[in-house]
DNA sequence: TAGAGGTATTGTCTCGATTAGATAATTACC
DNA sequence: GGTAATTATCTAATCGAGACAATACCTCTA
């Protein structure tokens, strides 16, 4: 099979003790043979068998990342903010991606068959996942859940994702700051979701400033909708709001295409602003201000979150929960007017 | 730490080895033990120790994935084929992303030290990734490339890859029973890379037509280019061609946006075909016709080899090079006209 | 030159599970 | 009722590496 101590043992003519000691800087070894151990297991091309370690101290330096790569470039990102994080730890990824043939549940049982250290997971809507991690965290897995919270009678579920209400916010002050005051905002999903937060915070925060009127249109969410219901619905108010804000960059696509249709010109005839993570906002003609996710920052701190739950071992401190806060980017979507 | 085989023949009042013959399928056991033994394996929660198979059988069953994930859509889809072949044969992927930070061959031994069973790579341009490879080929681990070849002297690594020239000639075809016979070509890169074989076979297959004539503008790669430059190139010539391919889709998308700064209307004054597998293509008004990749089924079809490479075991056949047919997708953005 | 005090090296057990070979228990049959 | 045949279970070795205790080998000193 491949190179093992007792291979380069016998080549060196001492023990696989020695070996195992000449490898590791503990314990004491004479310079000459450790020398000669290290050329000859260079030589062989020699490489540890992690497999064995992980048996031995019950650590596999491998940690489990559920994802169903639904959002690509979202969780791309997203995707890379853990790795980096977890190489520079020496971690490594199994990734998989629970699909109907394959349910949670199965997978999940692999990473706990292959011994990982800990799971990194982002949900899907559906809650049934919940119910899984009770396999890992049974066993003392660490989980940390990414972008899409746990409902809160999972207390040892970490999470790690976007602070919507500060990147809502921050979209209401900017618009408001650019001497818009009848606003509407395009919506999508259910109560649950994330995009009701920003609404809402959004919302919330237009009404505070006393002088400015907002509306709210829902779109039914079907997949991959661009919400051109929505935006028809909103164009066509009188009288017509000076900005928009959808609470996903998808949703301004839509916005963008009625106005087209409509002859609005973006910014002249009408503002808009999103909330997203995608590369769309910069494809779109103008590019589209808004609200800008950092997934790699929400991976990246996911990842870390893990590992010190997995170096604190068992007595696990109370569910932590952070939030990323997202940044406002203003592009050319925008126009300022008199106040 | 976890539940062992020892834990369940306690309280079983057996030995290890017979609730191991209990749990497998082989050897016999009577009845009654093997439902004892089963019973309390289940209520216990034990799960079987992959690493110490690994260790045994020198078998993981797991496969390390190289891919950089630049291009977020396609290979998300990659690894989505990769990744539902794997699953169902209990095959789990550690994906590592190479970065300058951790180059490939650190990743290489990452994979190696965790003894897996194979790997599938999308190498990156730099042909620097090949040299590693002989770190897992020296040790008689499998490897396929996807997407990208890896040099013709590297006999040991198969491949598997979209069909360029199939693909560009199917273009053309459709070009020219459209009725185009003016028709340019945009395209980008080396002469190495796949997009110059797909302008080469566009090309050659118009100028076999007899009838009609072709002429390529090559854009100069910089990260992200739209080639709007060679766009304007191309619709200012006179006469103007009637049909532009874009052996990228983002190249099409250079091509919409000057087109449409010169006034000119898609399809009624210029068709464009594109060659991708991004959803730019519908995005764009009007969506974009063109050549569609398959990279699920590139990523399948990798694995599949990949995998069947490891059970065939150490003498390896000879090279394969497994092209996958790419698809001709007609949406609106081309016109027929008159002969 | 015996014994103290080092350093260098080795034997052996351990991790969790599989497997071949050895025993024990049961059944079959004359 | 005794022995062979069959079935059920156990003992012990194995995979690769680490950890610890146990020796072997020096050198120095009284």
């Amino acid at each position: 099979m491949s190179i093992t101590l007792k291979d380069i043992a016998e080549r060196a003519q001492v023990s696989q003790a020695t070996v195992s000691i000449a490898m590791g800087s503990t314990g004491r070894i004479s310079d000459k043979t450790r020398k000669r151990v290290l050329s000859i297991a260079d030589e062989l091309g020699y490489r540890p068998n992690l497999l064995v370690q992980g048996i031995q101290k019950g650590q596999t330096m491998t940690v489990g990342v559920l994802m169903a790569f639904n959002d690509h470039v979202f969780d791309v990102r997203l995707f890379n903010g853990i790795h980096e994080t977890l190489s520079s730890a020496n971690y490594v990824p199994i990734v998989l991606r629970p699909t109907p043939v394959l349910p949670v549940l199965q997978q999940i049982h692999s990473l706990i068959d292959r011994r990982v250290d800990g799971i990194l997971i982002r949900p899907a809507k559906e809650a049934i996942w919940e119910r899984h991690l009770n396999e890992a965290l049974d066993r003392n897995l660490p989980v940390v859940s990414m972008d899409i919270e746990t409902r809160a009678d999972t207390p040892r579920v970490d999470f790690v994702g976007t602070d919507n209400v500060v990147g809502a916010r921050a979209a209401a002050d900017a618009l408001l700051e650019a001497g818009h005051r009848r606003v509407a905002v395009v919506t999508t999903g259910v109560e649950t979701d994330a995009m009701h937060d920003r609404a809402e915070a959004f919302a919330s925060r237009i009404e505070e400033h006393g002088d400015a009127t907002v509306f709210c249109v829902n779109q039914p969410w079907v997949d991959n909708t661009k919400g051109e219901d929505a935006a028809l619905e909103i164009l066509n108010k009188k009288p017509r709001p000076t900005a928009v804000f959808a609470t996903m960059d998808h949703l301004a696509m839509g916005v963008y295409r009625v106005a087209h249709e409509l002859g609005l010109r973006i910014p002249e005839d009408l503002s808009v602003a999103g909330f997203g993570a995608n590369v769309i906002a910069d494809e779109l003609t103008p590019p589209l201000s808004g609200v800008r996710q950092k997934p790699e920052q929400t991976g990246a701190r996911a990842a870390e979150l893990l590992l010190q739950r997995i170096h604190e071992g068992d007595e696990h401190g109370k569910r932590q929960r952070i939030m990323i806060e997202p940044e406002w980017v203003n592009l050319k979507s925008i126009k300022t007017i008199g106040s």
